[in-house]
RNA sequence: AGCGGGGUAGGGCAGCCUGGUAGCCCGCGGGGCUCAUAACCCCGAGGUCGGUGGUUCAAAUCCACCCCCCGCUACCA
């Protein structure tokens, strides 16, 4: 039995993380987390709010608070929300507690005395009234090639030119509008190259999926530089290096640390032994779940970070980054308002279930795919609710009504072995973190079952006074809803249970272990027939737009942000 | 601009690595069944696989160039 810390990249809290964010990152997390501990595998699965950062920074400023307040706030909004969306936090935390603090300072004072890392002097844009070094973008300016007036220091946004803020025709800083001085600063650099001296052999030796090997692969040809890791900014982790007093570790050096620190946490709160078990043996499976942006920040700089310690941890066992969801065949804007913000979604349509298994259903795999209403309103109504729902029920009233809910017969050999091929495949899907394709064969199920059922006519066969035949048709169904139960577990949790107590099993579908179940009978005994889903009205997609735009209206009134 | 990923029926996607009659779901047309939440099952129509050129007996699949979309490109997370 291995150890899996499984790990889904931590949601920046500057806003509300929308159904992109969801599917790409904390989702599929808990789908894949599920399906382990469903196999019995044992789990962790660890994520939190990445908290610190100039971003929020900048915001709390602009609303008269402390980034803490504003952080407190919003961490805890977006937690609850994950709770709603039933997702399977061993821990959800946060950057800004204290043994994640502590944490990442013992980790960068082993890396420092182990030489890897150096400092270096700059010219940095400051702002004397705001007191504070400006990052790139918060420089602004007119572009000197193209002329636009607000031009960032990174990039002008008008003609795409890449910057740097001294380019800039008269900057000023983006706040207070003062025109910025030029100061000399220091910062205290990561050498990755170094560092990540080896880890190539370990990447092309690797299985991890091809996307990510080829994109990092490509990235280290294309040559490692030194990172800097401190910044000048106050919110954040204060750097522990001798001299760097008011600096702070650039928040991508500390995220990902998260993982570590996540179950250090763990054992800190309940006395368990889980970081010497889970992160200090070699043996054990890190997987994170990102977006196609975030790759380096695992497969490299992560696994350099550890490596620079001195110490032994595991290298990550498989790491799953998705492409984009895009929104109506747009992306997702925040500022434009495109998209579907989790929140939003649940105060439309307030069943998590729906959500989970429609968003895995589109999970950008491969591609980017897109997300519609017209294809949500296709998944909830006719694969959940036509090809699950409804054949869980006609079989489920059609046992409580001929046979006083109570059967028993011979499965049918035929459908158990097609039964076994899709769970082989379900199995291997899950194993490569295909979740997409996964729940495609829970629909397979489903659907063998109907027609199994079209095929057999038990209906017929009662008429006919072939009664023991009837039994082993009905039989052979429940048998398939007791597998479509098991293997729905991981993507919507509430139907597969009351599915599983409607066939009368016991105790949850849950349980660890449970998919080891998979190919045994079902009860004879069925509970009570009601239906697992309902349907989306059939105005749903005209109203859509409307009904979008009231769940914003009620959600914004409690949004802390 | 450079690098990476992608462009396959009306919609959403798989196939491409390991070339050889183009596949799945929805929608649409026809039929069947009546146990079921007007659900289910069967049959059918619909694609010159982004464009051009090349390699090959044979290309969605390999190569080159072009067009469009997404991401990354050191202080934005």
């Amino acid at each position: 039995m291995a150890k899996w810390v499984v790990g889904s990249a931590w949601p920046y809290v500057n806003t509300v993380p929308h159904l992109g964010n969801l599917v790409g990152s904390v989702l599929s997390a808990d789908v894949f987390a599920r399906y382990l501990r469903l196999k019995g595998e044992d789990v962790l699965l660890v994520s939190g709010s990445d908290e610190h950062g100039t971003p929020i920074e900048v915001e709390a400023k602009k609303r008269g608070v402390e980034p803490k307040e504003l952080t407190d706030k919003v961490h805890a909004y977006v937690k609850k929300l994950f709770e709603e969306y039933l997702i399977s936090f061993d821990n959800y935390t946060r950057t800004h507690n204290p043994v994640h603090i502590k944490f990442v300072q013992d980790i960068f004072m082993k890396i420092y005395r182990n030489g890897y890392i150096f400092t270096e002097s700059m010219i940095m844009p400051y702002c004397p009234k705001d007191k504070m070094f400006l990052p790139d973008r918060f420089t602004v300016g007119r572009c000197p090639y193209c002329g636009a007036p607000d031009a960032r220091g990174d990039q002008c946004e008008r003609c795409g030119k890449l910057l740097d803020p001294p380019d800039l025709v008269n900057p000023r800083c983006a706040f207070c509008g003062s025109r910025p001085i030029w100061k000399k600063t220091k910062h205290w650099f990561f050498d990755l190259p170094r560092a990540a001296e080896g880890l190539v052999e370990w990447l092309e030796r690797s299985s991890l999926p091809d996307n990510v090997k080829k994109f990092t692969l490509n990235w280290i040809k294309e040559g490692l530089t030194p990172r800097a890791v401190t910044r000048d900014n106050k919110w954040g982790i204060p750097a522990p290096f001798p001299g760097a007093e008011g600096k702070t570790i650039y928040v991508w050096f500390e995220a990902v640390l998260g993982y570590l620190s996540a179950v250090k946490e763990l054992d800190e709160k309940n006395g368990t032994n889980l970081f010497e078990q889970f992160w200090k043996d070699t043996k054990s499976r890190p997987v994170y779940f990102i977006g196609k942006d975030n790759i380096p920040f695992h497969s490299i700089i992560l696994p350099a970070l550890l490596r620079a310690t001195g110490e032994e941890y595991p290298l990550p066992y498989n790491i799953s980054a998705t492409e984009y969801l895009m929104y109506e065949g747009q992306k997702f804007s925040k500022r434009r308002r495109i998209g579907v913000w989790i929140d939003e979604a649940l105060e439309l349509v307030p069943n998590p279930d729906y959500w989970r298994f429609a968003l895995i259903r589109m999970r950008p795999e491969e591609r980017d795919t897109n997300f519609t209403w017209r294809e949500f309103y296709r998944i909830v109504n006719s694969e959940l609710n036509d090809d699950i729902g409804n054949f869980a029920h006609r079989v489920l009233t059609f046992i409580e009504r001929r046979f006083g809910g109570s059967v028993k017969g011979k499965v049918d050999e035929e459908v158990k072995e097609k039964i076994r091929e899709l769970h082989e495949k379900f199995v291997e899907a899950m194993d490569k973190i295909r979740l997409k394709e996964a729940s495609g064969y829970v629909l397979e199920m489903a659907r063998l079952g109907n027609k199994y059922l079209n095929e057999k006519e038990p209906w017929r066969l009662l008429k006919e006074g072939k009664e023991r035949e009837a039994r082993d048709v009905l039989y052979t169904t429940l048998f398939i809803l007791r597998e479509v139960a098991l293997h729905l577990a991981p993507f919507a949790p509430l139907a597969a249970e009351k599915l599983w107590r409607m066939i009368g099993e016991e105790g949850s579908v849950h349980e660890r272990g449970r998919l080891g179940e998979s190919g045994r009978e079902p009860p004879e005994r069925i509970g009570k027939p009601e239906p697992l889903f309902h349907k989306l009205p059939k105005d749903f997609l005209e109203k859509v737009d409307q009904l979008l735009e009231e769940a914003r209206r009620k959600v914004e009134k409690r949004r802390p942000i």
